[in-house]
DNA sequence: TTTGATGATTGCCC
DNA sequence: GGGCAATCATCAAA
């Protein structure tokens, strides 16, 4: 068994063919040592014909001896020494003792298909990369979840087309990058097999090699590669995430509403202290005013309502603030229609008393608010509020 | 860098 | 399902 490494490791050759292999298997060392005693070409073998087996042994172990030397030599030595030993008279006896110990093992009938099932997570890591629009047709599947996500999540802000764009460009980068670590693999896994199978042909000249060892070291080697391409795939839905994570994410992304937008809800609530709590409709109306989505409204009113309550002592500054606002609103209102030209004659007197009664009315919805609304009395969101400040100076 | 403000999320209750 | 309370994560001013 010793001496089957070399000659198996020692590769291609310029022997004969592929005919080799069909030579008759059971010879013997005595198949050998009964051979025509003609010296070979191979000058310095020392395999003169001797009668007795002691000397047939020695040969060879001669040329086991060479054919170990033959990586240490030049190139053009090795060659000589190679073509040397494929004429040798002895080789197709060495040939088959090879074969026959190669059948022995069994080495060639070990590869009873092995196919494995398809991978899950390479089908889940699939999946993903054809909806997230990386493999597949570039139809921005990605970048067009990505909008509805963004839309459903926290509406359109001003900017979001802007990060939208970025986020098309930085997916069609990934997706870029990916078909080309991928052609490239396909290409390298092309080439290696190429290679590896000219070379096992090479060998089979002077080792059976028989078609369906070739056929499993393909088989090895494309599993080593679409090892790599999962690794590659796996990289890429990586990306894929943080780019999503990092764009989508309503919290990363969370803005703080524009001072319009506050000053609408903030005028809505404290107008409607005694029961701040919208309806649907109101919510539609409010979200178009600020350029908000309905849930944001509804976080905002849920969050103010909690935090007011929490602290109503730190919000009564901003809740007379508010109740002036609608006051001085409500009473431009009322004078505008009659009289338009009353600019700075509308004098700070005739504001007083809509103003001390709209503070009066708000620290009665606030104190009103601490009896009903904090002690978890939800009004049904229907119900139109009932002492609201607008209403009372409507 | 710290800290308060603020929008969003989550789990629970009714 | 809507709201509350707690919490998270980020923003923005100090």
């Amino acid at each position: 068994m010793l001496q089957q490494q070399p000659l198996s490791a020692n590769g291609a050759s310029n022997g004969r063919g592929l005919a080799m292999s069909g030579h008759p298997g059971m010879h013997s060392l005595n198949s050998v040592h009964q051979a025509p005693q003609h010296r070979s070409d191979g000058g310095d073998s020392g395999l003169d014909g001797t009668e007795n087996g002691h000397e047939t042994r020695r040969d060879i172990g001669d040329i086991l001896q060479q054919i170990m030397t033959i990586t240490d030599q030049s190139l053009d030595e090795a060659q000589a020494k190679k073509h040397a030993l494929n004429c040798h008279r002895m080789k197709p006896a060495l040939f088959s003792v090879l074969c026959e110990i190669k059948e022995k093992t069994g080495l060639s009938m070990r590869n009873a298909a092995e196919e494995e099932p398809q991978d899950p997570q390479l089908v889940r890591l699939d999946n993903m990369l054809l909806a997230e629009g990386v493999s597949g047709p570039e139809k921005g599947g990605g970048a067009a979840a990505a909008v509805s996500a963004a839309t459903s999540a926290g509406g359109m802000s001003p900017d979001s087309s802007l990060e939208h764009s970025d986020y098309k460009s930085k997916l069609s980068q990934i997706r870029t990058i990916y078909h080309t670590e991928l052609e490239k693999y396909e290409q390298a896994c092309t080439e290696f097999t190429t290679h590896v199978m000219n070379l096992l042909r090479e060998q089979s000249r002077t080792r059976p090699v028989t078609p369906r060892e070739i056929e499993r070291m393909v088989a090895i080697i494309h599993r080593k590669f679409s090892s790599i391409q999962t690794q590659l795939k796996q990289s890429t839905c990586e990306a894929v995430m943080i780019l999503r994570s990092r764009f989508l994410d309503a919290r990363r992304k969370r803005r703080n509403f524009s001072k319009q937008a506050t000053e609408v809800l903030n005028e809505y609530f404290y107008s409607h202290l005694s029961n701040p709590y919208p309806s649907e409709e109101a919510k539609e109306e409010l979200a178009k005013q600020c350029g908000i989505t309905v849930s944001q409204v509804s976080n905002w009113f849920g969050n103010k309502r909690i935090r007011y309550k929490k602290n109503i002592g730190k919000f009564q500054e901003e809740a007379n603030l508010y109740a002036m606002k609608t006051a001085l609103g409500a009473r431009q209102g009322e004078d505008s229609p009659h009289t338009p030209n009353s600019t700075g004659t509308s004098s700070s007197v005739s504001l007083c008393v809509p103003l001390c009664l709209s503070l009066a009315l708000n620290l009665y919805c606030v104190f009103q608010a601490n009896g009903s609304w904090q002690g978890r009395s939800t009004p049904p969101s229907g119900s139109p509020p009932h002492s609201d400040l607008s209403e009372q100076s409507d």
